[in-house]
DNA sequence: CTAAGCAAGGTTTTT
DNA sequence: CCTTGCTTAG
């Protein structure tokens, strides 16, 4: 079947070069027309090549103008890897369409919109570290800890709610309040929306929800958005929740006269194409709604599904692998991925015996990889849970492979960071108090908990914000060095706050010095403030950067560029590193090899999910997302032991693992034979050496030139230094693990000489020789 | 008010 | 294991 292409009012077709190469499916998905399209694409089968080439094409026949295509993503990396693949199909002309994330677009629409609604156009954004500690002050506020309500479990709570689209007073209409418990809750849920509301801020969830409740309670303002976007497209579709799936509604609906006067006559919904593999689903955590895809036909009247089969990623074995184990998933819908590049290698398998002789084994994979041409940053290692990093870390670092961790602790985790951009926040917003709390004794002013306290009794006896009740110290009984300090720190950040516009960097710079903030970690003669102040340095580079990218860019705007970036945001592929990161972060990405790690039951599936209804399948997409982003090697791995809060447990091989047909997989020592043997054991007694011997803090061994939001210092300085040792080719050399080797070969310089060594017992290595436990024999 | 020292508790995944 | 909070001494 070969649909014609369609034609714009002004008889433009679409051009040839935007089919070519096109598959039949592909080609029809980027050719129809019609109110609503659901594009199924399956792991690898060029999804976002169809949807960029379908919006390269609306504009091409000029059935579209660009303001008038509104394509979303969850993450900035998918909505920049778009808008410059839509560059370079269409030119300059991209410039005008919103490709944004679901939480950047609605920023950006409550900004517009605020006044109109009672908040200031400075909100901040509350992270989720921010919201726990709202939520913890509340609940001993409330005296709620006694009835065993936590932090985690009740912003968890509220989250759900909220990305139910349900606000304290629809939730409470629903819930039995007979029940103590949920009656606490809810009036903790009152309480820190009015906290958020006080503090000009909005958490995660409600910058969808508040969007659509916006929309609702204000259709001419609903109406001009559905005017000026004609076609809404939404990648990874199945991670939609309820708020997500509601705002995409209430975009695509009519547009009346009634909402718009101006209007010449009534518009139809916009054009809805929607892009997702259920199978990919694995947010479920986070409200996602699988529902949403599924039932998508029978949700938009007139839709259309096109099934994208053909896959361009990776080998055959990979994908029959692939097939194998999501064919354990019952109730989906049967897709079979294929491809006719060949079968490829096997899948490689092993089993350590314990967590760090699994690392070892990725070490050594990555180390023939490499010998072999590969690119580091080619490489990716996978894991269910942030805690595995540990193990792969140390074993890597003594490698001398470079590699980053994306995800996981983060810059702004780092509490210097997080004093730094508390000074922000506040300058921007005044009425945020928690921001302000942070910094108002840091550094230290003698403002303590009592004078904090006696403040904020003061705010809420005048119905003011803790700020202003800073300007009217005066009026409040404290001692004159207190109050003095007060007084300065408010005249400083009222200074500060006058200039909203001010470049973020010079206003950081400036903060940082004038408070006192860098003299205090200066002066300072614990040895992890060095390194602080280099990362507080990073935060000036990193302002200045975004200032030279946004040259108009003001605090709030750096403020909201950060407060949204992802994890998988921070990936650079030009580094040259191998990257390491959970299987959740790994979802829209691909690299030629892949390791996944810690294929142990307890872990992948995890312990936590067994008791969820429809966890179990949950996790094994979570695998097959993980297996499906290998182009040409893969390797799964697990171990026999496996560390957890500080002692060593037996693991049980995975459940998935016999999923996979056994001729795909080359099994170095499969999980069942395998028996704990003397010699090797002894790589489990890695973790009782002092973690200081080897680089602890900060994860990156070597930073790269550029990037300036990567790269920060390591907090705690290398206590060994073999750096003096001197190995030539020949020498004979004792580790600590390994036992006797003979060294092969010298590599590199200075703090990066690298060994060779061949080891009597465990075989060819590679060390790291500044900070190896190794001894040179005669 | 600050610093240091000790006990207890918590650990899935993240926009 | 690591972080956090609490207690105690200055």
């Amino acid at each position: 079947m070969q649909r014609p292409s369609p034609i714009g009012p002004r008889g433009d077709s679409i051009p040839e070069h935007l089919l070519e190469g096109l598959n039949p499916q592909q080609r029809e998905a980027v050719l129809h027309r019609g109110p609503a399209l659901l594009i199924v694409a399956g792991a690898g089968s060029g999804k976002t090549k169809v949807l960029t080439h379908r919006i390269a094409g609306l504009l091409a026949t000029r059935e579209a103008w660009p303001s008038q295509i509104l394509a979303i993503t969850f993450t900035n990396k998918a909505a920049a890897e778009m808008r410059e693949r839509v560059g370079s199909l269409v030119g300059e002309e991209s410039r005008g369409m919103w490709i944004r994330t679901f939480h950047s677009a609605c920023v950006r629409i409550l900004r517009r919109e605020a006044e109109e609604f009672g908040f200031q156009q400075s909100f901040t954004i509350y992270d989720s570290g921010d919201v726990r500690a709202l939520i913890k002050r509340l609940i001993k506020q409330r005296g709620a800890d006694i009835q065993g309500l936590t932090p985690g479990g009740v912003s968890s709570r509220i989250s759900m709610a909220k990305n139910e689209l349900h606000d304290v007073d629809s939730w409470a209409r629903t819930a039995n309040l007979e029940n103590p418990l949920d009656a606490a809750f809810l009036e903790l849920w009152r309480d820190y929306d009015n906290e958020l509301r006080r503090a000009n801020a909005f958490d995660f969830d409600d910058l969808i929800s508040q969007t659509v409740f916006l929309f609702r309670a204000f259709p001419h303002v609903a109406a001009q958005y559905r005017k000026r976007f004609r076609h809404v497209l939404v990648d990874e579709y199945q991670d939609t929740n309820a708020a997500q799936y509601a705002l995409i509604r209430e975009l695509t609906q009519p547009v009346t006269r009634a909402d718009l006067p101006d209007l010449r006559a009534d518009l139809p919904g916009a054009s809805l194409t929607v892009v997702g593999d259920s199978d990919q689903s694995i947010y479920a955590f986070r409200g996602a709604d699988i529902r949403n895809i599924t039932d998508f036909e029978r949700d938009f009247a007139g839709a259309r599904a096109i099934l994208l089969e053909q896959n361009y990623r990776s080998t055959q074995n990979i994908l029959s692998a692939a097939n194998a184990v999501i064919g354990n998933n019952f109730d989906r819908r049967e897709k079979r991925l294929w491809t006719d590049s060949g079968d490829g290698a096997k899948i490689v398998g092993y089993t350590g015996h314990s967590g760090y002789d699994e690392a070892q084994f990725v070490a050594d994979e990555i180390v023939e990889l490499t010998s072999g041409g590969m690119a580091y940053s080619d490489i990716a290692v996978f894991y269910r849970t942030n805690a595995q990093t540990r193990a792969l870390e140390e074993v890597l670092i003594r490698t001398a492979i470079p590699y980053r961790v994306i995800g996981g602790t983060k810059f702004y985790e780092r509490a210097e960071i997080k004093d730094a951009m508390a000074y922000l926040i506040t300058v921007a917003n005044p009425a945020d108090p928690l921001s302000l709390r942070r910094i108002m004794n840091v550094p230290k002013r003698g403002i303590g908990p009592a004078t904090e306290a006696a403040l904020q009794a003061f705010a809420d006896e005048h119905q003011i914000t803790l700020r202003d009740a800073m300007r009217r110290v005066d009026e409040i009984a404290l001692g004159p060095k207190v109050a003095a300090a007060i007084k300065d720190l408010a005249a400083l950040l009222d200074e500060w706050s006058a200039r909203p516009e001010a470049d973020p960097g010079e206003l950081l710079r400036d903060i940082l010095s004038r408070s006192g903030y860098t003299d205090q970690l200066r002066r300072s003669t614990d040895p992890q403030d060095a390194a602080r102040l280099e990362n507080v340095e990073e935060l000036v580079a990193v302002t200045r950067e975004y200032r030279r990218q946004n040259p108009a860019g003001t605090l709030i705007d750096f403020l909201t560029e950060t407060a949204l970036v992802a994890a998988a945001d921070e990936l650079d592929d030009s580094g040259g590193q191998v990257s390491l990161m959970t299987l959740h972060t790994a979802k829209g990405l691909e690299f030629d090899a892949v390791f996944i790690t810690g294929v142990e039951e307890d872990l992948l599936p995890h312990r936590i999910s067994a008791n969820e209804p429809g966890g179990q399948a949950e996790e094994r997409r979570l695998f097959y997302v993980g297996i499906t982003r290998a182009r040409q090697r893969l390797h799964i791995s697990l171990a026999m032991t496996r560390a957890q809060f500080g002692e060593v447990n037996p693991a049980v091989p995975s459940r998935f693992l016999e999923e996979i047909p056994s001729e795909l997989i080359d099994w170095r020592t499969p999980p069942s034979t395998m028996r704990p043997s003397p010699q090797r054991a002894v790589a489990g007694r890695w973790r009782d050496e002092p973690r200081e011997q080897f680089v602890t803090g900060f994860r990156d061994p070597k930073p790269l030139p550029k990037a300036p939001l990567k790269q920060f210092a390591n907090t705690i300085t290398e206590v060994r230094d073999n750096s003096g040792l001197e190995l030539a080719p020949g020498d004979r050399i004792r580790h600590k693990d390994f036992g006797e080797g003979r060294v092969q070969g010298v590599t590199g310089a200075g703090a990066k000489r690298i060994a060779e060594v061949l080891f009597d017992a465990a075989g060819r290595k590679r060390l790291l020789i500044k900070i190896a436990p190794i001894e040179k024999l005669d």
